[in-house]
DNA sequence: CTCTTGATCTTCT
DNA sequence: GAAGATCAAGAGC
């Protein structure tokens, strides 16, 4: 008897390094997109992020530092995470510049690493459910607070390029009040792992 | 399938 | 006091 296969696991391209992030951030959201993040080893493919710019009127960073966005206006390439509705955490990929206050908000991911951790934290089966938004997604790789403000290259985090050409699809940013025409969300195209389907 | 509501932390008015 | 870069559960169709 042949042993039983083990599930395909995509190869992860290089390691993202901190000068990836200090670009504009709506250089760095296409790019992201069908790279792989993972947080002590447990993650997957993102599929799904917004941009927010300081100069937008839905940014957390548009009417100046507080306790909680002070990582925002630091330098690029570390993590900024919030408390969303007093009950989630929200991860976002800072960017550009130090002072520059801009971020990009980590929306969907396609889980590949450690789906058994990830079931059992979101004590939930459904694999297209476990990553499918920003609250969820730090349940299943395990970020909350004493996240916010660490690098993204060294451990517990690790971002990866993706190996592969992508379609990246924008559209409209969910969940916000303000600025909402701004075409800031990006996908992959097609993804069955999103948050929410891009219109056609 | 859609719509409504509760959970309850941080910031702004 | 109200709103917010959300999610899950329950009611109704």
């Amino acid at each position: 008897m042949a042993p039983a296969s083990k599930p395909v696991r995509p190869a992860l391209g290089k390691p993202l390094r901190r000068a990836f992030f200090a670009r504009s951030v709506h250089d760095v959201a296409p790019d992201l997109i069908g790279a792989t993040l993972l947080v002590n080893g447990v993650g997957g493919i993102i599929v799904e992020v917004e941009a927010y710019h300081h100069t937008d009127p839905a940014a957390h960073s548009f009417r100046g530092p507080t306790s909680r966005n002070r990582v925002m206006f630091g330098p690029p390439g570390f993590a900024y995470v919030y408390r969303s509705y007093g009950i989630h955490w929200c991860v976002n990929f800072v960017c550009e510049e130090e002072g520059s206050a801009s971020a990009i908000l980590i929306r969907a991911l396609e889980p590949t690493h450690g789906i058994a951790t990830m079931r059992r934290r979101r004590h939930l089966n459904d694999v297209h459910a476990l990553c499918s938004g920003p609250g969820k997604l730090t349940e299943a790789i395990g970020v909350a607070v004493a996240h916010n403000g660490l690098p993204l290259d060294r451990e517990p985090f690790s971002l990866h390029a993706r190996t592969g050409p992508v379609e990246v699809v924008a559209g409209v940013r969910i969940g916000i009040t303000k600025a909402v025409e701004l075409p800031w969300r990006y996908g992959l195209k097609g993804s069955k792992f999103l948050s929410k389907p891009f219109p056609v």
